[in-house]
DNA sequence: GAGTTTGAAACT
DNA sequence: CAGTTTCAAACTC
């Protein structure tokens, strides 16, 4: 139904709003665009470069009230400016029609670009934006949303036929990829303003990042076109379903298909965590928490969270055509996909006694915080959350939290604070440098050590081989700036010396035992899961996750490396990926931050395989840290061809991103 | 799930 | 800056 809809869409759509849309600047922008070279988009000034992005990080970066006084004025600007309040047709597809015309277009144009498309268009249409602020906002006026522009609204008008046709749903999805597209394509801007989109999106209150949230809202996924009140639910809790775990990594669980074609565009998984990380890398990507974490890394790692859904949805997704098909069905994957999908997920993988460490550890990255704070209030860098610069969310078990949208003014001013005291306390705890490996020439995946904790640890007991340590935690060796006793990270000690191996071995002599019984179990799978990659391009999930999942079970607690601590360095919030993005990375040169984002494919191509390329074979070799990471290229292209496929591809669409980086820079 | 351990954060 | 206390995550049972 979509699709045939879409083309109508496309087809008509496309001649239609010519004459409409040259008038509107924006049009007349997205014209100019390549949908495939997003690089183009950024340089372009247009309109929107004044309204979105100017100011967008503050508001997490730098807690400065300002920021938020931004934010609202922005949210503001769009709304009010440019649409005569139309309350009847902004109601409901206000939103997604100019998108969803653009992004027709564009999907017909060119095959293959869902990352650059998307963005472009997004990013050239103002509507996508207010949509995507909008159905952020909770505070807008958004029943109405009717603060869709006015080249939306007239092409809204003059598609409303078209339209009625369409589903809502279905472009609010498209929208929502073309959002994440967008923010992972545009690092600065995008980041800075996904950091808006976050706040907003907490603001809403609506936490969707849990599994349940989404799955609630995914099972209402398409109906309601009909009343604002049924819409607006869907529609935000859809939108921002995403959009909150791109962003916060939250809760990995999550949207794995729309992830899904993020990933194909390579970055976005860890995007959100590990993206808002992507110059740190948090908690991955740095992480998480770079991500993913973070996003991710955060991110990021975020990556870690999203990664066993991603991983798993992923696989049935191998090429860009299905990546294309997916986003044509995305509304219907939802429903279908995600729904049955994520339960399955949470059982096999969460149900376990363990399940909330296993929660914790898959979200750890970055992004995923989830704190169980009881005298803090969440407003101290004791909650993760708080530190991560996110917002407390359902999952988290806190009692007595402030760290909400609705105290914003008092986490803001407690972060001025405690920023005020210590300028780097929500800066990424782990530093990733990208350029050590370079430079260094050094193999990223024989050194974490690029990756320093910020300011070392202090371990007494636990001999740096415990969560407790920090540098462990962060899956980064002890440094100088270490002052910790009996040093044995297992990611590089004090002295220098490297552990990896010696962990690598011992963990891998206390796992071979488990492995060797696993192994009998896996060979099963492996079996299975060779004839179905053979035979699909797509994985059969459950073996992926299975595999993603047993990693952490299969191996020593403690000596497995944190998955954000691949993504990169902190991925931790969101907020801080901004700032990195902006600060660090604006002064890069073009070619040093391609260099940096080639650094980042190269550490997730380190990572996928982690996540992706745990064919069960690779799992089975490959589980410690240093194994999964070399074996990536040395994998069986019997075992893991369609995965590696996949991930060529996924750098692919990385790469594609990289050019949109830089024109970025330009700002500065 | 309760209790313990641990080390960062906060405080003095 | 050093010492102490507070805190919540990590860990153990």
């Amino acid at each position: 139904m979509d699709t045939p809809q879409k083309s109508v869409i496309t087809q008509i759509g496309t001649p239609i709003s010519k004459s409409r849309f040259e008038d509107s600047p924006v049009f007349n922008y997205i014209n100019s665009l390549s949908p495939i070279r997003t690089i183009k988009s950024l340089p372009i000034p247009h309109p929107f470069s004044s309204l979105n992005f100017t100011s967008p990080p503050s508001v997490f970066t730098s807690p400065h009230l300002t920021s938020s006084h931004k934010e609202s004025r922005f949210f503001k600007t769009h709304n009010s400016s440019s649409l005569p309040p139309n309350p009847i047709e902004s109601q409901e597809e206000d939103e997604s029609t100019p998108n969803e015309e653009v992004s027709a277009e564009e999907e017909a144009s060119i095959e293959m670009g869902l990352s650059q498309t998307n963005p472009d268009v997004l990013a050239a249409s103002p509507c996508g934006r207010d949509t995507t602020d909008l159905s952020l906002v909770p505070y807008a006026p958004r029943g109405e949303n009717g603060s869709c522009e006015e080249a939306g609204m007239e092409l809204q008008k003059m598609y409303d036929n078209v339209q009625g046709k369409i589903e809502t749903p279905d472009w609010e999805s498209l929208i929502s990829d073309a959002s994440e597209l967008l923010i992972f394509d545009s690092p600065n801007d995008s980041e800075a303003f996904r950091c808006l989109m976050m706040q907003r999106t907490s603001n809403s209150e609506a936490r969707f990042c849990t599994g349940v949230g989404m799955m609630q809202t995914m099972q209402q996924p398409d109906s309601n076109n009909e009343h604002e009140s049924s819409n607006a639910i869907p529609y935000e809790a859809v939108s921002l379903l995403h959009r909150g775990v791109r962003r916060r990594c939250l809760d990995f669980e999550m949207p794995g298909n729309k992830q899904m074609v993020n990933e194909n565009n390579t970055a976005a998984c860890e995007s959100s965590s590990a993206r808002c990380v992507v110059p740190s890398i948090g908690l991955h990507l740095n992480a998480i928490a770079m991500s993913s974490k973070d996003c991710k890394t955060n991110v990021i790692n975020d990556y870690s969270c999203s990664g066993k859904i991603q991983v798993g949805l992923q696989s049935s997704i191998s090429t860009l055509q299905e990546a294309l098909d997916q986003t044509e069905n995305e509304t219907r994957e939802d429903a279908d996909q995600d729904v049955p999908v994520e339960p399955a997920l949470e059982e096999l993988h969460l149900n376990s006694p363990k399940k909330k460490r296993l929660k914790l550890e898959a979200g750890e990255g970055e992004s995923c915080k989830r704190c169980n704070c009881k005298k803090s209030k969440c407003l101290k860098l004791y909650c993760e959350c708080f530190a991560a610069g996110v917002y407390c969310i359902e999952p988290c078990s806190c009692i007595d939290c402030f760290n909400k949208p609705i105290h914003e003014d008092t986490v803001l001013a407690t972060r001025k604070q405690i920023e005020s005291r210590n300028p780097l306390a929500f800066a990424p705890k782990v530093i990733r440098s990208s350029d050590s490996v370079l430079e260094t020439g050094e193999d990223p995946s024989k050194t974490p050590a690029s990756a320093r904790h910020k300011r070392g640890c202090n371990c007494k007991k636990s001999n740096c081989l415990k969560k407790y340590c920090e540098c462990y935690q962060g899956g980064v060796g002890c440094s100088i700036n270490c002052r910790c006793e009996g040093c044995k990270n297992a990611f590089g000690r004090k002295d220098g010396s490297s552990n990896v191996e010696e962990a690598e071995q011992e963990e891998e002599v206390e796992t071979s035992e488990k492995n060797i019984a696993a192994k009998s179990q896996q060979n099963t799978e492996v079996l299975m899961s060779k004839e179905t990659s053979s035979a699909l391009p797509m994985t059969p999930m459950p073996i992926y996750r299975q595999q993603l999942v047993q990693p952490p079970y299969s191996s020593s607690k403690n000596m497995m490396p944190p998955p954000q601590s691949f993504l990169g360095g902190g991925s931790s919030s969101g907020i801080y990926n901004s700032q990195y993005l902006r600060k660090p990375d604006i002064s890069l040169t073009q070619s040093r931050i391609e260099k940096s984002f080639e650094t980042v494919a190269e550490d997730r191509a380190e990572e996928m395989p982690e996540i992706l390329i745990h064919s069960p074979v690779a799992n089975i070799k490959s589980v410690s840290p240093n194994g999964k990471r070399v074996s990536p290229p040395h994998l069986d292209s019997s075992s893991s061809g369609s995965i590696l496929g996949r991930r060529s591809g996924g750098r692919k669409l990385i790469l594609h991103s990289i050019p949109s980086f830089p024109s970025l820079t330009p700002q500065h």
